[in-house]
DNA sequence: GCCGTTTTCGGCCCGACTGTTTTCAGTCG
C-alpha cells in the first residue's frame, strides 16, 4: 500500500519533470501538481484507500491527479510519469538546480550544443560555447561556472540534498520494521549524522533471518533497480538514482554495526585506536579482546562507548573533530533537544504573500503544540508582493490583540522579517521598526556580492537596535543555491557585542546557519542562537527537529539557545537591545 | 491542472531586479 509520503514524492517528481515539459517552473500545470502534492502532504488518512470522488474533494486535487494516484496505487507506476522520466533523465533534471539555468535554458543547451549533464556543461563552459546562445553571455557563463563549483556538482559522484533523501530513508526504515522477525531497523551513515548532503543511504536491520528482509526491500515501491542482491546485503537504486544499501545483522551485533556504519570514518578510526590501546579490536561485528577472542560489547552503541571509557557520543557529533577526546574527558556539550524548545520566533501566515495557513490557524497550532511564545514575523514591505505595508502591519496588530485574548497562555509577539538590502539597509524606518516586539533580518537578494560586501551588510543590520536576530545567515538552499560568502567569525563577534542572535533555520533545504559554521563558535559562550522553523504552514512547525539536529551537529549548547529560556527570561533579553539604544 | 460558476472558460499573486537585449527569461520571497 502506497503511503501518503510516497504519493507526495511521486506527484512532486511529476511536477518537477513538467517544468521541463512546460518550459516554465511557473506553468499553471506545474503549480497545480505542486499544490496537489501539498494537499496530500497535509492529509492524515491514507490517500491510497480513498476513491476518486473522495480524492477530488481535497483542495487542489482534481480528476487528473486523482486518477494518477489511483493508477499508481493499482499498478505501482504512472504511464505519463514514466514517459517524462524517459524524456528527461535525472542528469538533465539536475541541471535545472543550477541557479541561472531554468527549464528553457536547459533545453536550449541540450538542443543546440548537446549538453545533457553536468560534465558536458562544464566542457561547454570551458569552450565558451554558452555565450554564443541567445540570451546568454560571458557573465552568465561565469555565474554558472561558479555555481557548479560551489554547489559541489561533479556529475558522477554527486551527493543528494538531505531534503530529498530523508523521506526516502524513513520510508524504507518504517517498511522494514514491519517485516516479521525484524527487531530493529535504523538508517546509519551521513544521514544519521545529519549531514547536509548524502552520498548513499545505509540501512541496518537486526533480524535473525535475513531472507524476508532482503525480499521485502527489493519489493518496496521506492526501489527502481536492484544492483546487488545477496544473503545479508542488498544494493538498490531509486528512480532518482539514489543508492540504498540494506544490511541485515544478528540482533546481538546491531550496536557494533550501527556504530561502524554511522561513522564518520574519522570517528571510527579514533575509536579503533582506543580499542587497540586496551588490547581490543573494534569492527562492524563487535568490540573484542584480541588475546582471548572474547566479545567485550556489541549489542548497543552505548555499551561499546562505555567499555572504551567514553560517554555516549550523539551521532551528530561523530565527525572526528574532537568529540572523542571530549567524551573521554566527560566534556561533551549539553546539546539542545527538541523538548527544550519553548518558543518559535520566525513564523509567517497568509498575511505574508507566501504564507499558506491563516494567522488564526498558525496561532492555534502553536498553542496546541505546547509552545509558550511565538513571534509572528511576516515579510516586510521591501519584498515585492510578499511583504506587509505599514497599514497592514497596523491591521495585523489588531488581529494579534484579539488572538492574545483567545490564547492567554501563549505569549504572541508582533514581529517582522526584514530584508537586508545590499548596503545593509532595512525596511520601514527607524521609529516604525522600534515598535515591533521582535525583528528578524534576512538576506533575500543580491546573493552574489563579494565577501567583504556581504559581511558589511550583515554587520550593518546587526548594528540596528531593532534587529533581534539574523535569519538564515547564508541564504543557501542545499543542493540548489550556494550561500552568500560571509566572514562568519566577524558576524559572531558583532552578534556577541550587540546582543543579536543568529537564527538556526529549520527548513531541511536551508539548515542555515550551516553546522560547520556553527562549530566555529563552539568554544565561545557569548553568541546567542534561536532555532526557528520559519513556518509558512501549520505543518511546518514540525520541522523544528531538523533545526535541532543541525544545531546539535554544530555543537550548540542548550544554554545558548534563547528559545529554550522561560518566557520571562526570554522577553527580558529580547527587549534589552532596544531599551539600551533608547537610553543611550 | 484546478477551481468556480453569472458552468464550460478565464484566472491562477507578481513586481523588482539582473543579464541580456531592445522584448524576454530567470530569480527572489
Amino acid at each position: 500500500m502506497a503511503t501518503n509520503r510516497e504519493l507526495v514524492r511521486i506527484i512532486r517528481e511529476y511536477a518537477e519533470l513538467l517544468k521541463l515539459e512546460e518550459g516554465s517552473p511557473q506553468a499553471f500545470r506545474v503549480r497545480a501538481y505542486d499544490k496537489a502534492a501539498d494537499a496530500l502532504g497535509e492529509l492524515v488518512e491514507p490517500a491510497a484507500e480513498m476513491s476518486i470522488a473522495e480524492l477530488v474533494k481535497l483542495d487542489g486535487v482534481g480528476k487528473a491527479t486523482a486518477e494518477k494516484i489511483q493508477e499508481y496505487v493499482a499498478t505501482g507506476s504512472i504511464a505519463k510519469l514514466d514517459a517524462l522520466r524517459e524524456k528527461y533523465p535525472p542528469s538533465l533534471v539536475e541541471l535545472t538546480r543550477i541557479p541561472g539555468l531554468g527549464p528553457k535554458t536547459v533545453l536550449l543547451l541540450r538542443d543546440k550544443i548537446n549538453v545533457n549533464n553536468v560534465a558536458e556543461l562544464k566542457a561547454a563552459l570551458a569552450k565558451q560555447q554558452l555565450r554564443e546562445l541567445p540570451g546568454l553571455g560571458a557573465k552568465s557563463e561565469a555565474k554558472i561556472a561558479k555555481a557548479i563549483d560551489r554547489l559541489g556538482l561533479h556529475g558522477k559522484d554527486r551527493r543528494s540534498p538531505i531534503i530529498n533523501v530523508l523521506p526516502i530513508a524513513r520510508e524504507v526504515v518504517e517498511a522494514l520494521r514491519e517485516v516479521p522477525g525484524v527487531k530493529q531497523a535504523e538508517y546509519a551513515g551521513s544521514l544519521r549524522r545529519f549531514s547536509d548532503t548524502i552520498g548513499d543511504v545505509d540501512v541496518l536491520v537486526a533480524a535473525s533471518k535475513p531472507g524476508p528482509v532482503m525480499d521485502a526491500f527489493v519489493n518496496l515501491p521506492v526501489v527502481a533497480r536492484v544492483e546487488a542482491h545477496g544473503e545479508t546485503k542488498t544494493t538498490a537504486l531509486t528512480a532518482e538514482g539514489l543508492q540504498i544499501d540494506v544490511r541485515v545483522v544478528a540482533p546481538g551485533e546491531f550496536g557494533a554495526a550501527l556504530l561502524y556504519f554511522t561513522g564518520s570514518k574519522a570517528h571510527n578510526i579514533e575509536l579503533r585506536q582506543l580499542a587497540i590501546d586496551q588490547g581490543w579490536t573494534l569492527n562492524e561485528y563487535e568490540l573484542a579482546d584480541v588475546a582471548t577472542g572474547k566479545s567485550v560489547a556489541a549489542r548497543t552503541e552505548n555499551a561499546i562507548y562505555k567499555a572504551l571509557g567514553l560517554r555516549f557520543v550523539e551521532p551528530e557529533l561523530r565527525e572526528g573533530v574532537g568529540e572523542v577526546a571530549a567524551a573521554a574527558a566527560g566534556k561533551l556539550p549539553r546539546l539542545v533537544d527538541v523538548e527544550d524548545i519553548r518558543g518559535d520566533l520566525h513564523v509567517h501566515s497568509t498575511w505574508s504573500g507566501d504564507g499558506r495557513s491563516s494567522l488564526d490557524d498558525m496561532v492555534r497550532t502553536a498553542s496546541e503544540r505546547g509552545l509558550e511564545y511565538i513571534a509572528m514575523t511576516e515579510h516586510a514591505e521591501n519584498l515585492a508582493i510578499n511583504g506587509l505595508s505599514r497599514e497592514q502591519v497596523t491591521e495585523e496588530a489588531a488581529e494579534l490583540a484579539r488572538l492574545r485574548e483567545a490564547y492567554p497562555k501563549l505569549t504572541i509577539l508582533q514581529g517582522s522579517e526584514l530584508n537586508i538590502g545590499p548596503d545593509g539597509s532595512l525596511d520601514y524606518d527607524h521609529d516604525f521598526l522600534m515598535d515591533f516586539d521582535w525583528c528578524v533580518a534576512s538576506v533575500h537578494s543580491h546573493f552574489d556580492l563579494p565577501q567583504a560586501d556581504q559581511t558589511a551588510r550583515i554587520l550593518t543590520a546587526i548594528a540596528h537596535p531593532a534587529v533581534n536576530v539574523i535569519g538564515h545567515l547564508t541564504g543557501r538552499r542545499i543542493g540548489k543555491r550556494p550561500g552568500i560568502e560571509v566572514d562568519v567569525d566577524a558576524v559572531f563577534d558583532a552578534a556577541a557585542a550587540t546582543g543579536t542572535a543568529l537564527e538556526i533555520n529549520c527548513h531541511l533545504d536551508r539548515l542555515d546557519v550551516p553546522a560547520d559554521m556553527l562549530r566555529r563558535a563552539r568554544e565561545r559562550s557569548d553568541v546567542t542562537f534561536v532555532i526557528s522553523t520559519d513556518s509558512h504552514h501549520v505543518n511546518e512547525f514540525a520541522n523544528l527537529r531538523w533545526g535541532v539536529h543541525n544545531a546539535r551537529r554544530g555543537w550548540v549548547q542548550k544554554k545558548l539557545v534563547a528559545n529554550t529560556w522561560p518566557t520571562h527570561r526570554f522577553l527580558e533579553w529580547a527587549r534589552r537591545k532596544r531599551d539600551t539604544a533608547r537610553v543611550g
